[in-house]
DNA sequence: CTAGGGGTAGAA
DNA sequence: TTCTACCCCTAG
């Protein structure tokens, strides 16, 4: 048999199934993108109406539901006539990629419901539907081969088969109510279409259904060959074997394009052969030929994928192994055959499978993450992935892990992951089939079936190293409701129970996309995770849980626990405990809110502790919901209900208020600890340079240790060693503040030290004996005044033996003697006072000093040196000495540079003598240019601590209280 | 440098 | 809240 036609042969089983994948609304795109990826090369001219279903179902995905809904007026519409594929790229073409990604408002504009609706109402028949019934209608050539093979040799075409009308509607009409029939085809989901249209409609259950299982067991893989004999034979060409390599290009836009980007996606060409389209004729195949068909083409895939049969189906939450190797993993159950699927009808009643699929989004491109592959994937769907195989019982166990990756470009929480089929086929697909009954594949599984016990567990785990999913518990279970929700357009009749079903918005859709979220008991693998998002989570978790159930508010204690924990290790100060607090309120607020909803309209939402993520959390209505992508938070709200804009992370991740704000506290403190931390480095590193650094520093440190110390009530260091000590010593409790909250202290700090100093000053000049003393610390510093006279002599030394260094370092000045040397006043009225607890920092030092030189050093002055975290960067010492630096009283006030806030001078009441004075002055100079200068003269002593504004503003004062003295 | 206006902060 | 001292700014 030539290779190509091989190939092509090959290929058919693969366009049948996407084409029926496509053909149902319950199979998430991102599944059929998936499956795409999986599939191997096509021939270009095989599959058109694959790829035109694709296109509908990608037409459909970005509108929304067509709901038979009009448009409006000013809409572009489609001529019917055109394809699907046309018309989606003609879209795709006109619509720019971030309009796709966002709220879609260039969609807006095209009506393409109608031409969808009307394009979904012509499509023809599915291939694979065409083939039975060409099987069991006798057509097919083979079809009495075929009928046994298949196991549809049990019925009778008078069965009814659902051989219809070329829609695939057709398929979910129950073909006939005949158990036989069911057995026949309902193991593996024969029994009569009971795909749902909108996933709402009530499929009915057959029961009898697990003999056919034998039968299926029995088939071998001889098909194969005569299958691609068959197509050789008897498959003519086809009307719509057409561009191959273009629209085999296409049919993976189709699932691409519409949501990200195009990936380019060279198809070879198999050969010239032209095969007979999938569609256009039935293809009379038996489940044996169909599954040896796809376990030949899958063995001659991409790594060899193998189809694993997992033993253990209730083992949902097992983890999926690891394989390395990255292949799709598939064992077939004893004679289970995935081709059997693909004559299979998919309403299988009693499928029991467990399905395990890991997920992994690491996409390089942009393409659609596979997504709710569980949780939509129809019976049909369900039975391509996976064999049933002996399940009776719809009971289905289905974990499903996300393995989100930092390279995923739609980082969107999404429901189920459907098995990573891309081209790497780097994840590993597993299907466990389940030979027990109480297993069954939910992805078989109607959304209406009769007995919706179907527990899946979605974990969604951003490791990005891990590709396999961890075991998890499973934690939540979907109703067939549920399910089927996950699609757009669910409708249905049952609540959803134990299930979340999100919408999420995705960079990649228009759309809110439904997904699964995990359960509610799921904890989320925080190993690799942030610390913002552990804290984030655990923030999150207790709300969420006080708002279930009693049994969970333990949770919510001990997770508060846990935040107040989390809090007193993370942050000590009080800014930080303030946000601790923030967030436990917030976290309560959370809970309250979630509590009001839970008692508010919905019972379901009730029932299923509000988990229940159709509808709206604000409003009780479904459409279109915003899901908080934090997991465990119910949060489900629509965006206009949220009041403000809805906003997303930078992996379009939506986070509900509650969410957002404790995240944003989560940064917030996680960067102050950041901050602390490369101060504590940089001071570090500082010191050891200061280590070197001239013997005048050095003292400094010790100037400004010692009134450190003196601030704290501890004895001088610098008194008893002058010479020991450094940074370190004094680097100390506030080295973990965060910076806003260690200007608060270094302001306090501040004041206090003006205070010392203006408590050592009447002790030094004690010509300022009518200060008062203004703060309380005075008693205490008071009570060391004699010390710190012996101090403040060492000090001033030290100072001036540094001053002129550093005014070399910060101006550029030659080590000339400082100009004020020998000038007592400046130095006794001069408390250079770091007060910091902290080091001062070389670069405030040249500033301050620099201030300090350009000042006439006559006047007394004080520069308050407070550094945040000792020494640090020159930026950073800059803004701290403009906040904090203080000038002293007496300070020249005419400052050009820098210009520095100041704190304020103690308030110093005017004595009467100071007002008979000021008045005498005034009265005496009132025609002098400058005659509060000369008032300040005048006054001498008295007004020794004033200044000429200080007269000025008296005199106002005084004026304003008694015009009379207004001179 | 002053005058004048306005503002702020602390104390009463 | 008011008073007072202090502070800042601008114009001259």
């Amino acid at each position: 048999m030539d290779e190509d036609a091989s190939n092509r042969a090959s290929s058919l089983p693969w366009i049948w199934v996407i084409e029926a994948l496509a053909s149902f609304k319950q199979v998430d795109i991102s599944v059929l993108h998936d499956l795409i990826e999986l599939t191997p090369e096509l021939p270009d001219d095989l599959g058109k109406n694959m790829r035109e279903m694709l296109a509908l179902r990608c037409l459909e995905y970005l509108f929304g539901p067509t709901n038979g809904t009009t448009t409006l007026d000013s809409k572009v519409g489609f001529d019917f006539s055109k394809s699907c594929e046309d018309v989606l790229q003609c879209i795709l073409h006109e619509t720019s990629l971030s309009d796709l990604k966002m709220a879609r408002p260039e969609l807006v504009k095209w009506d393409v419901h109608p031409f969808v609706t009307h394009k979904r109402a012509c499509m023809p028949k599915l291939a694979l539907q065409q083939l039975k019934d060409s099987i069991l209608e006798g057509i097919h050539p083979y079809a009495d081969s075929l009928k046994e093979r298949s196991g549809l040799a049990f019925t009778s075409a008078g069965d009814g088969i659902p051989v219809n009308n070329g829609n695939h509607n057709a398929l979910t009409k129950r073909v006939s109510g005949s158990c036989f029939y069911t057995q026949l085809m309902g193991a593996k989901g024969n029994s009569g279409p009971r795909i749902l249209e909108n996933g709402n409609q009530l499929l009915e259950k057959d029961p009898c259904n697990r003999n056919l299982l034998l039968s299926k067991r029995e088939r071998n893989g001889s098909a194969t060959e005569s299958m691609v004999g068959d197509f050789h034979e008897n498959q003519n060409i086809l009307n719509d074997c057409d561009d191959l390599h273009i629209s085999a290009k296409r049919q993976k836009q189709c699932a691409y394009s519409a949501f990200q980007s195009i990936e380019e996606n060279p198809v070879p060409l198999h050969g010239t052969e032209m095969l007979e389209d999938s569609s256009a004729r039935v293809m009379p195949v038996t489940e044996r030929e169909g599954c040896g068909l796809i376990k030949d083409h899958i063995g001659t895939l991409k790594e060899g994928m193998v189809l694993e049969d997992v033993q253990d189906e209730h083992t949902a939450s097992v983890r999926c192994g690891h394989n390395s190797d990255g292949t799709f993993h598939h064992n077939e159950s004893e004679t289970h055959t995935t081709a059997t699927m693909m004559l299979q009808d998919p309403s299988t009643d009693d499928t029991c499978q467990n399905i395990s699929v890991n997920k992994d989004k690491d996409y390089s491109e942009h393409s659609i993450e596979p997504r709710s592959l569980i949780g939509s994937l129809p019976p049909y769907s369900a039975t391509v992935m996976v064999q049933d195989t002996s399940g009776d019982e719809p009971c289905q166990k289905i974990s499903v892990d996300e393995v989100k990756d930092d390279s995923e470009h739609c980082a969107e929480p999404r429901t189920s992951s459907g098995p990573r089929l891309n081209k790497t086929l780097e994840d590993d697909f597993h299907h466990n089939q389940s030979e027990t009954p109480d297993s069954s594949t939910m992805m078989l599984q109607d959304p209406s079936a009769d007995e919706p016990c179907q527990n899946i567990s979605v974990n969604k785990d951003k490791d990005d190293s891990e590709h396999c999913v961890e075991p998890r518990p499973f934690t939540g279970s979907l109703s067939p409701y549920c399910a089927a929700a996950m699609v757009q357009d669910m409708s249905g009749d049952e609540p959803c129970q134990n299930n979340s079903v999100d919408e999420v918005k995705d960079d990649s859709e228009h759309c809110a996309e439904p997904r699964i979220s995990s359960g509610p008991l799921l904890n989320k693998t925080l190993d690799n995770e942030s610390q913002r998002n552990r804290d984030h989570d655990f923030q999150l978790k207790a709300p969420y849980a006080a708002s279930l159930d009693g049994s969970q508010q333990k949770i919510i204690a001990n997770e508060a626990e846990e935040v107040m924990d989390r809090c007193c290790e993370a942050e000590t100060s009080s800014d930080s405990d303030e946000y601790h607090n923030d967030r436990i309120d917030v976290s309560k607020k959370k809970h309250e809110f979630l509590r009001s909803q839970c008692t508010y309209g919905h019972d379901s939402l009730a029932s299923a502790g509000c988990t229940d993520h159709s509808f709206c959390m604000r409003c009780n209505e479904g459409g279109q919901l915003l899901v908080c992508n934090t997991s465990n938070c119910p949060v489900v709200v629509h965006e206009n209900c949220l009041g403000f804009p809805s906003r997303f992370d930078n992996n379009e991740n939506f986070y509900c208020p509650f969410c957002a704000y404790s995240l944003a506290i989560s940064e917030y403190l996680e960067a102050k600890k950041k901050v602390s931390l490369a101060k504590k480095e940089l001071s570090k590193f500082t010191h050891m340079g200061l280590k070197h650094q001239p013997k005048e520093l050095i003292d400094r440190v010790h100037i400004e240790k010692h009134f450190l110390s003196r601030q704290s009530g501890n004895e001088d260091p610098l008194v008893r060693s002058h010479d020991h000590g450094h940074l370190e010593e004094i680097e100390g409790d506030q080295a973990d503040h965060g910076g806003e909250h260690v200007n608060e202290v270094n302001d306090l700090q501040c004041r206090r030290s003006m205070d010392d100093m203006q408590q050592a000053e009447p002790s030094e000049s004690c010509d300022n004996v009518n200060s008062p003393l203004r703060e309380e610390e005075a008693a205490v510093t008071t009570g060391t005044l004699n010390e710190l006279t012996k101090e403040k002599k060492l000090e001033e030394k030290v100072i001036q033996e540094c001053l002129p260094l550093r005014a070399l370092k910060g101006h550029n000045q030659e080590p000339a003697d400082h100009e004020d040397d020998g000038d007592n006043l400046s130095c006794e009225n001069t408390d250079f006072t770091p007060v910091n607890q902290r080091q001062v920092e070389e670069g405030i030092q040249e500033e301050v000093l620099g201030q300090r030189i350009a000042d006439p050093p006559q006047e007394p002055f004080c520069a308050l040196n407070i550094d945040a975290e000792g020494t640090s960067g020159d930026e950073i010492n800059k803004s701290i000495i403009h906040d904090y630096s203080i000038r002293f009283r007496r300070q020249e006030r005419h400052y050009t540079y820098p210009a520095i806030p100041q704190l304020r001078r103690k308030k110093v009441p005017w004595t009467a003598e100071e007002e008979e004075i000021l008045k005498d002055g005034v009265q005496k100079f009132s025609n002098a240019n400058d005659r509060w200068k000369k008032i300040l003269e005048f006054g001498g002593d008295v007004l020794k601590d004033r200044t000429t504004i200080d007269l000025k503003d008296k005199w106002r004062n005084m004026c304003k209280r008694s015009p009379k003295p207004k001179s």
